[in-house]
DNA sequence: CAAGTATTCAAGCGAATACTAGAATATACA
DNA sequence: TGTATATTCTAGTATTCGCTTGAATACTTG
């Protein structure tokens, strides 16, 4: 019976390790964090990917059969979608570990995220407070339909494409804040960079929505 | 800069996907699952394993590039650590999100965890609710150097090999309440099914030690 | 039914991975 | 210094994986 135990935990492991195998590419992590965003369409995915459409979708294959998305149809389109809740945290805590554990993570968001901006982004408590305030534009520079999906309070859409042709629209005395995509995502960044050279006082947050809407769910 | 940005991104995933390729291996989920319990050797993580010691070294050392453990010598020993508490919160969440989306993990389950307990396992109210009473023989049948690392508050370290000749230590009338290494792990199973036929009130809990702790830490 | 669009599948190729076997290294002890 | 034990390293082999290319399939529309 020992050995029968050996053999169970060697299936048991090898089922286990067909969720780490699924996110052992970069590719397919990737994919799992913009469909964390919203739902997307395989061209969506290989557009922001810069990858084949082939390739995803033989990524997503293996995706499927691990069973960490699922699908519908709208007509010719399949739309691919996170499988649920516990996938997201999953994603969310790899990238956690990651930037706790490898140096290389760091140094990367140092690169782009800490050096530049002299200001420290907006942390998640200020946030809440300004959130309550009212007292600042809050943007979200997401694509539109990932702000469809679901956005902060008070959040109005300002896709990062668009930003610098809707300055006007905005009480330059009165602070923003921009968010996208959270922790990894240069979209808030790039944001700021475009608001504070127009003379805004703009800072940034690096909240993600689906962090936010878990820290703020009413059962 | 769009160009900049995708590099920044690739080499971003590429990173997230080392932590994930370091968990593409049912070997080396096994082998963190055996140091979420206690610091081990590579000479007893081979032993836990049915692997050879060479195997097991050379896994190892896939987790120490991506820092997912940490060691320390001991004479001849190099003991083998978790990194910190975050791998362990990384390893749950992967196996309950291979048990949900799943079947055949949850099958394999039914195989030995669900079919033959016609009494199912305590909950962990349940469990705490008997601790505070008492009123159970509360017993840890993990090997001991796994207890002294860490064990539920009250629990006596009775190591499943030794269960058989310890029985007349106890009250028969007393209930017992069996836990191991958490719920993929047939220890407890195995040491209800002894008591039970010795004629004791037994039942098992699915408790992990380390799950316990992080929810009744006191800051 | 034919054409267009989106997606998936299959095959090939090169790279990466897991295990084994044996050698090399590190540490402790007499 | 030599021996024993524990661990790591190296090389070879078989298998798996990721990407590309082109074909096949699925769906919609006229």
């Amino acid at each position: 019976m020992a050995e029968d135990s050996r053999v169970w935990k060697d299936r048991l492991y090898g089922q286990f390790a067909r969720i780490g195998k699924a996110l052992g590419s970069p590719r397919r992590l990737e994919m799992l964090d913009l469909l964390s965003q919203s739902p997307k369409s395989v061209e969506s995915l290989a557009r922001e990917l810069g990858s084949s459409v082939a390739n995803v979708s033989q990524h997503l294959q293996i995706l499927l059969e691990a069973q960490l998305v699922a699908t519908r149809k709208q007509g010719t389109f399949v739309i691919y979608r996170l499988a649920n809740e516990t996938v997201a945290q999953l994603l969310e805590l790899l990238e956690t570990v990651s930037e706790e554990c490898l140096a290389d993570v760091r140094e990367l968001r140092d690169l782009y995220l800490t050096q530049r901006d002299a200001l420290s982004p907006v942390s998640d408590r200020e946030l809440e407070a300004l959130i309550q305030e009212g007292t600042v534009y809050l943007i979200d520079v997401r694509p539109p339909s990932e702000y469809a999906a679901g956005h902060l309070p008070g959040a109005l859409s300002i896709p990062l494409p668009e930003l610098a042709e809707r300055l006007q629209e905005w009480d330059p005395d009165r602070p923003i804040v921009a968010y996208c995509r959270g922790r990894y995502c240069l979209y808030a960044r790039d944001a700021v960079e475009v608001l504070r050279d127009a003379g805004f006082s703009a800072r940034r947050s690096e909240v993600g929505v689906r962090e936010w809407r878990r820290r703020h769910s009413s059962a």
